[in-house]
DNA sequence: ACCTGAACACCGTTCAAGT
DNA sequence: ACCTGAACACCGTTCAAGT
C-alpha cells in the first residue's frame, strides 16, 4: 500500500512538466492558462488552446469557465496574488510602491493589462488591493469617500499605463509606429499645429518610470486639495 | 458641444448608403467599417466582413490597410474629426469640455476606446486634439514641457474612463458582473478588507460623468502644483 | 454532474494567378 | 498596380450523446 502510495508519487514527480491526464478544474484550468500566457502570451490564450493543452476539447471548460472574458479575468486575479506593499516608509511612499508593483505585475504580462481595463475585476485578490489602497489614503487623511474615488483614479490610471506602455513593448511593429508618431510630430505644420510644432518631441521625453510617477503625484496631490462633487 | 458631435456623427451615419459597387479605397473601406461598427458592433469589424460589404474578399483590402490593428486605428482617427471645444469660457472650462466631447464620442462607439489606448494613434485629427489640448493648459499657465506631460495624462485617463464605463454599458452580461461587484463590496470581511467593509458600495455612488470631472479636475489641480521630475 | 466529438459560424493572413 | 479565390491555420460556443 505504501509502496504503492511512494510509486505513484515519484511517478506524478516525473511527469511534473505535463501529467498525462489531470483532473479538470478551476485550477488546472488557471496554470495551463498561465503557463501558455509565459510562453506564448494572452493572444494565444483561447478555449481551444487551453483544453488542448490539458488533453482534452474546448467543450470540456465550459463547466469551469462561463466564456473567455470569464477566463481572463480569473487569469487576472491569479497574477494579482504578487501585488503587494513595501512595509516601510510613509503612507505615500508605501502607496505608489503598491501601484508600482501593480504595474510591474501587469507589465510582466503585457497583454493582460489592456483587458484589465474593460473587465471589472472583483476577485479576491484584486479586492485586497483594494483595500490596501484606501487604507493607505486614509492613513495620509482623506476621507473614506474620497479615498475610495482616488482608488478607482488610481488603479484607471495604472492600469492605462501599462496597457499603453506594455503593447508598445510588446507589437511586433511598435518601432515602425514609434517612429511614425516622432516623424509626425517633428513634422508638425506650426500653422495647423502650433503647440506641438513648437515643442516638437518634448512629448516622448522622460523614462515611463518617471512619467508614471509624476502621473500618481498629480493624483494624490489632486485629491489631497480638489472637494469631491456634492 | 459634446451633445453636438454625437448627433452629427450619427446623422452622418444613417445617411451613408451602399453603392452597389464602388471603387475600393481607403475612404471606401473605412466607411464601409464605420458602417458595421454602427450596426453590428467594433466586434464584428474583421477584414473578412469588411471586405464582404464591399462585395470583395478579404484580401483585396490588404492593399490600403497593413493589418487589423491598423484599420481599427484608422477608423478612430475618422472618429475623432467630431471632436471640438466649446469657443467660449475660460481656458479650464474649454479644456473639459473638449475631453468630455472627445469621452463622448468613444461612449457613440464604445469598443473603440479599449482599442485607442494600446494603439498609439497618430492620424491627423488625433494631433489636432493634442494640440488643441496643449494650447489650453498653456493659456492656463503652464510651462510647455509640463503642458505635453499633463495631456498625456489627461487622455489616458479620459480614455481609459471610457473603455470602462463603455464596456460595462454594452457587454450584455455588464448588469450580472455589477451586480456580482457589488455583493462582493457588500459581504466583505471586516477582518480581512476593513477599509472595503467600512465604506461599502460607496465606491460605485456617483454618476460617471461626475467622476469623470472630479479626475478631471484632480489632475489638472495637480499639474499645476506638482514640479516635474528632473 | 461531468465530459466529449462534432458541428456551426466565424477569424487573419499569405500567395499564386489573373487583370 | 490592383484584385481575386483558395488555402492554411486558427477562433468561441452549442449541443446531443455518452459516462
Amino acid at each position: 500500500m505504501a509502496q504503492y502510495a511512494t510509486t505513484k508519487l515519484l511517478q506524478s514527480a516525473s511527469r511534473r512538466e505535463r501529467p498525462a491526464k489531470a483532473a479538470l478544474s478551476r485550477e488546472a484550468i488557471i496554470a495551463a492558462a498561465l503557463q501558455i500566457m509565459r510562453d506564448e502570451g494572452l493572444a494565444r490564450i483561447s478555449m481551444r488552446r487551453v483544453a488542448s493543452a490539458l488533453d482534452t476539447g474546448a467543450a470540456s471548460l465550459y463547466v469551469y469557465v462561463r466564456d473567455t472574458e470569464d477566463l481572463h479575468a480569473q487569469l487576472l486575479d491569479a497574477l494579482l496574488a504578487y501585488v503587494a506593499a513595501p512595509r516601510d516608509g510613509d503612507w505615500r511612499h508605501r502607496l505608489k510602491g503598491l501601484l508600482r508593483c501593480y504595474v510591474n505585475v501587469l507589465f510582466a504580462y503585457p497583454e493582460m493589462a489592456r483587458m484589465a481595463i474593460s473587465t471589472p475585476a472583483n476577485g479576491p485578490n484584486y479586492l485586497r488591493l483594494v483595500d490596501g489602497l484606501r487604507g493607505l489614503l486614509r492613513e495620509g487623511g482623506l476621507a473614506d469617500a474620497v479615498a475610495a474615488w482616488a482608488v478607482d483614479v488610481l488603479l484607471l490610471h495604472a492600469t492605462a499605463h501599462a496597457a499603453e506602455h506594455a503593447s508598445w513593448k510588446e507589437t511586433p511593429r511598435a518601432d515602425q509606429t514609434m517612429a511614425a508618431l516622432f516623424a509626425s510630430l517633428k513634422a508638425a505644420d506650426p500653422q495647423a499645429l502650433p503647440n506641438i510644432a513648437r515643442v516638437g518631441d518634448e512629448l516622448l521625453a522622460g523614462g515611463a518610470g518617471n512619467r508614471l510617477d509624476w502621473a500618481l503625484d498629480l493624483i494624490i496631490a489632486g485629491a489631497l486639495v480638489v472637494p469631491p462633487p456634492r
